[in-house]
Parts: C-alpha cells; structure tokens; sequence
DNA sequence: CGGAAGATTGAGCGTAGTCAAACCGAGTGG
DNA sequence: CCACTCGGTTTGACTACGCTCAATCTTCCG
C-alpha cells in the first residue's frame, strides 16, 4: 500500500559519495539570488549538485506563465530531466546564494563505463526521481488545498531534517505564488491554507518563517479523506 | 518556452533495438484481461517491454483508493520506478489480453557494464520517463478538465499513430472511472468533458470507441487559456 | 517619506465534485 | 423469449472548494 508521504529517502549512495568522482566536478559555482543556472532548452552538456543553497526548476507555459516544477536544496541534483534530450526541460534559477558543483555528463558517461556501481547509482538517481515525480502527482491529482500545503511542509521538513537542520522550525526561501504554481494553487490559496492550519494551531507562520506546532496533526492534515 | 503537448517522442532507440540485447528477454508472458503484471511493495528483478496490448500503472492510496499512474501500450518499458528501490512502485494490470517480455535487472546491469551504449539508452529512458511525469504533472497542476481530457485524448492520438495505427480512430481499452483517476477528476466530469467535446464536433464519441473529427480543433481546447 | 513587492483577508462567482436517477449492453436464468 | 441483474455510462440538480478581483497591511528600500 503506497503511503503517499512525499518521502524520497535519503540514500547512503549519493553521487557525492562514488569514487573518484569529486575529480569530475569543476569548482564550484556560485549563483546569487535570483540568477539562472541554466535556461530550458540550453544543451545539457552537465548534470549539477547543489552544495548549499535553494533553487526552483520552472518551465514557462506558452502562454508565458512560469510553472514551478520542483524546489531543490542541498544534495539534490540537477539536470537529469536534459538527458533524453540532450537539452535541458526546465529553468533553474536561485532562491538565495546557492553553490553548485557541475559534472560533464560526458565525463560521467566515461567514468561510468568502466564502473557498474557508478551505473547502478545513476539508475537510482533517475528512478528516484521519477518515484518524486509520481508522489507530486499524487498530490496534484487528488488532494485539496489544505492537504496539498501539509504535504509540500512535511516534504521541506523532512529535508532539512535530512540535512541536520531542525524539522520543526525552517525558513522558507520561495513566494506564495512559487508554492502556489508548485502545488497547483493560486497564492491566496495558498495564504488561506496556511491561515487555516495556524488557526488550527498545527503551525505558527510568520510570513516565510514556519514552525511545526504539531508534527503529527500536520501528517494528519495530510492524510485527511479528500470525502 | 515549454510546449506542453505531452510529447515523449518515439525515440529511434529503443531498448529493443540494442544488439543483443534480445537473448536477456525470457519468452513472453501472455496476460489476460484483468491479470496481474506485478504488484506494488514487490521486489523488482526486473523490467519489462510490452509486445503488444495495453496496461495500467496504478498505486493503492492508504485509504484503498486506487489511483492510475500511467497508461502503457506496445512499445513501452515498466518496471523503471522500481529501480530505486528494488521494489516495484506501483501495480500493472492488464487492460486486454497483452504481451511482455521480461529483462532481468541484473542482466541488464551486467550487460551494460561493457556496453557505454546500451548504458546511454538506459539513462534515457529513465530521464524521459521523468520528462513525461513532468507533462502530466503540468496537466494535473494547471489545466481544467477539459484541457486534461483534451492532452489525454492528443496523447492517446500521437501514441497510436507512432505505432502505426490511425491517429483519429481508436478504441480506449480503458474505463472513465480510470481516465479520471488518471487525470485527476470523476468519472462524471470525463463523461460530460467527453460530451462537450462531442457538442462542440470536435469528437464523435460511443462509449470507447472514439473519433477525432476536427484534430485542429483538439489541440486548441487543449491549449486553451486557464483564464 | 513614498513606492514597490509580497502577504493577508474579504466578497462573489464558477468549475468540478457529490448525490441521484436513468440508460444501455452484455450476460444469466426462469 | 423475456425478465433480471450488473457494470459502465450519461445526465441532472445541488453544493462547495478554490479562483478572481479588490482592498488593506507589512516590509523593505530608495
């Protein structure tokens, strides 16, 4: 039975952690607020991890509207959406000062001929991702507003947490209206909903400050019937 | 700028047509309308190409409701999201009688270990299968239910036409309860989008069987503005 | 201080969900 | 042969969740 928790758990088998690898990556690169990583259909000639920071990957509708795909913190990777292609299906820009590590993926691809594990390891980074993906649409296809907030903070909380930060108390780095494109919600929604948990007493809110009151009323709220 | 036409383009490599591919795929396993492919929480051995036929990809929701993932017919790989965690995601199921042929994991990463090639069309299978999640996504998060049946319908369409069969006529193997799930709302709103449409002389539809009068006209509801 | 950007809150409305009834075709049994 | 059921579909009436538009408030920064 699927529990429908948003969880990509952690692996011990990040790439970080392969090998040899770290002789792939270039310095690092640092990117400011606001500054584009890479721009949707630029070649993809590199996947990136992130060392520190926040980014979001968008798309731009052709109506012109930005739709937020995924928000990426520390030990995240980017770019793995451009291999099919060879160019890059989405936008990352930084949410605040943000440091990355590029990989040729040429380099990568020569590295990991001779290596099964390494194979093995990007396998899993793709499969997870589209695990991720699958999760989102769940979210997406059958919850309301509410849950779908609950859902996306026990994500971040469960993140931070990952990364040895407090699971409890986080800023958020992103807008209303980036949540609100992101869980397919409009930015008053999305400020009602967090109104409502607060009135609930499951969150204290202080614009983009969060602290989880009760943890387990938020799961709660999560998993609550959508009747 | 993102076009948002659900595309996965057929891909001139294909896992099928890597050589040698062939000797790792045991015979056929021939299923039955309603059977069982693999079931969710299942340790994942292998992946499987279908031959022929068409299968949905579905999860169990905690609360025992089923929710349709992904729809696939001939062509199509399964199995990918189990990679991760060597336990397969979700349960396919038969929707006519169908084909597949099984690939041992194992085999394959074996094989792929002096294949830099095959290794390639793996990743890109992976990372395309990642791309489509995103087009649903997309579909889910910011579309009306006219606009979500609309890209199912073109989806359904370009699929069947890859394969050699008409674009315009087609039957659906699958019920509106499952198209619902799929895209994200009831089975009533598909019976009445599928009726509007129908209104509007854009379809001919009875009950499965669906024709598509005016393509043109299709792909303007699907990309229609969400005011 | 004024302006801009983001966030909150309210009022009204529309799309899609819910509940219910009717319909249809296929299969079964009297 | 017809009555019956059963699953799937269609359609209608009502409701409600979330969107739109608008006003207000806060924070930040020139």
């Amino acid at each position: 039975m699927h529990t429908a928790t948003l969880q990509t758990r952690a692996s011990p088998q990040t790439i970080a952690n392969v090998d040899g690898l770290d002789h792939l990556m270039a310095s690092p690169r640092r990117l400011l607020e606001g500054e584009t990583l890479y721009g949707e259909g630029e070649k993809c000639q590199s996947i990136y991890a992130i060392r520190s920071g926040t980014v979001k990957s968008t798309v731009t509708l052709r109506d012109g509207r930005e739709q937020v795909m995924a928000f990426q913190i520390a030990g995240e990777i980017l770019g793995l959406d451009g291999i099919a292609s060879g160019r890059h299906a989405s936008t990352v820009v930084a949410l605040e000062e943000t440091h990355v590590s590029a990989v040729s993926y040429a380099d990568l691809c020569e590295m990991a001929a001779g290596n099964a594990k390494l194979q093995h390891v990007i396998s899993r980074l793709l499969s997870r991702e589209i695990v991720r993906d699958q999760e989102l649409m769940l979210l997406l296809g059958c919850m309301s507003a509410e849950q779908r907030l609950a859902g996306f903070l026990l994500n971040v909380s469960r993140k931070m947490h990952e990364r040895g930060y407090s699971a409890s108390e986080f800023n958020l780095r992103m807008s209303r209206a980036d949540i609100g494109s992101y869980l397919g919600m409009t930015l008053e929604t999305v400020s009602r909903s967090f109104s409502a948990l607060q009135k609930q007493r499951v969150l204290d809110v202080d614009k983009k400050s969060i602290r989880i009151r009760e943890p387990e009323a938020l799961v709660h709220a999560f998993e609550a019937q959508v009747h």
